[in-house]
RNA sequence: GUGGUUGUAGCUCAGUUGGUUAGAGCGCUUGGUUGUGGCCCAAGAGGUCGGGGGUUCGAGUCCCCUCAUCCACCCCA
């Protein structure tokens, strides 16, 4: 009952689905590494700062989101709510903020204090790689097929790749202070949040789902446009590439996304049937400032949230190369079996056949009902009858049939 | 943080205008063969009806509070 239920928002991942979990993770390994990346594993909490500077302190993760504490050393330290940051400031001791190449990819477990929903919870996972140290549109191109290519591993069909810009730091003021100009005049007309997104992120503004701000965003002028030329060029050669790999992709005008490191290319797969979310992953270029250090890491990469993954599977009825074990059932009748038995299992096992059986005292009915339920396809039965004879009952579970063989069979004859 | 939904057995749920010992299906255990699964039949185990308070002769049913679920919004993966 509700006592045996975990936190909100968290939830339990049992037996039968963590072989789901694990193709999703492992196709990850398998596809990232054709690209040169390689796994990174960091600790799931940091010091706070580590996530307030680089996500941006007036973001929405950082403001109401983040599950904070002191340690017993008096260290304010906050548990990841995104992988990004943390990654930075391992990479800070390589070569990366040198200006070498560097992938990375990870998997884990991540934390966001909001209200759960389908496809969002609290503890949830994301998947995501990193590519640091050079930056070029080419870079932000290959990172976009290279997930277009993961997506089709996990057999998901039907999502779509949106594309925009984000511009530079240089490109951020002009375009900031011509959207101001624009929306001030319509600001009476359009929903509450925008209004406070007016003076707190005007940028935010542009992906408002409100029915009373469509009209006024819409019209708004293209941001892209209000850039400077070279990152219009940027962005260009980002789609030019995208185009000439063969990836599908759209420009939505309209797509910021929340965190503040992002620079240049953004962009985010959507899929239905995710409930009310509809972003598988999201990502970008982004220049991130790790504490305690004047340089800035640029990157491009990307997060996916692996509970989204599994639902654009079910949603694309994937069908996943994911093979059940077959186990031998090992049946016994009376005490001196049972312990041979035992004893057979244990050196099946170490020869690599899987085998189970009941350690009860069951009735063979009752032993026999287990195997059906596990669905092996094969029961090897020894009583102490055929014990003191040398011989096994070997039955085949689909058809029915059963045959007598000798112990020194047993290995040839099951496997 | 805002709004809505639901909370009865391990699971999915029924429970009539408040009325004795709270039900079904599935699952589980045992039996229907002296040592043979699935189908069928029978029996059994398993619930302080989310928790607390209130109204009442009497509450799973009504009222209040609380906790939790699921969902939508915000935002994000």
């Amino acid at each position: 009952m509700s006592s045996y239920l975990p936190p909100p928002g968290t939830s339990d991942i049992f037996p039968e689905e963590i072989p789901r979990w694990n193709y999703v993770q492992n196709t990850a390994e398998k596809v990232f590494s054709l690209y040169g990346y390689g796994e990174i594993r960091t600790p799931i909490f940091e010091y706070s700062e580590v996530f307030k500077k680089s996500i941006g302190a007036e973001t929405e993760i950082v403001q109401k989101e983040m599950y904070s504490f002191e340690d017993r050393g008096g260290r304010e330290l906050t548990l990841r709510p995104e992988g990004t940051a943390g990654v930075m400031r391992a990479l800070m001791k390589t070569e990366a903020p040198n200006g070498v190449e560097t992938k990375v990819f990870y998997f884990g477990p991540m934390f966001r204090g909001e209200r759960p929903a389908a496809g969002r919870k609290r503890q949830f996972h994301q998947v995501g790689t990193e590519n640091v140290g050079k930056i070029s549109p080419e870079h932000d191109a290959e990172c976009m097929a290279m997930i277009m290519h993961y997506l089709s591993e996990l057999k998901i069909v039907g999502s779509r790749l949106l594309v925009n810009t984000r511009g530079t730091t240089e490109d951020l003021g002009p375009a900031e202070k011509a959207l101001r100009e624009y929306f001030i005049k319509h600001i009476s007309t359009m929903c509450n949040d925008c209004k406070e997104r007016l003076n707190k992120n005007i940028w935010r503004i542009l992906d408002c789902k409100s029915e009373q701000c469509q009209g006024a965003v819409n019209n708004s002028p293209d941001i892209k446009s209000l850039f400077t030329k070279e990152t219009q060029n940027y962005f260009e050669k980002v789609a030019n590439t995208l185009d000439f790999m063969g990836i599908p992709f759209e420009i939505d005008p309209r797509l910021v996304r929340g965190l503040d490191y992002y620079q240049h290319t953004v962009f985010e797969v959507t899929h239905t049937g995710l409930g009310g979310q509809n972003s598988i992953l999201g990502g970008g270029r982004y220049a991130i400032k790790v504490p305690g250090s004047s340089k800035n890491l640029l990157g491009v990469g990307f997060a996916a949230g692996v509970e989204r993954l599994l639902m654009a599977q079910d949603a694309s009825n994937a069908v996943l190369p994911i093979t059940k074990q077959d186990y031998i059932f090992l049946v016994s009748l009376g005490s001196s079996a049972k312990l041979q038995n035992l004893k057979l299992a244990a050196e099946m096992r170490k020869k690599g056949i899987p085998v189970l059986m009941d350690l009860e005292d069951k009735s063979m009915k009752a032993q026999m009902r287990s195997a059906d339920r596990l669905s092996v396809s094969k029961v090897l039965i020894r009583g102490d009858d055929e014990l003191s004879k040398g011989i096994f009952v070997l039955k085949d579970m689909k058809t029915g049939n059963q045959e007598t063989i000798k112990e020194t069979e047993v290995f040839s004859k099951v496997f």
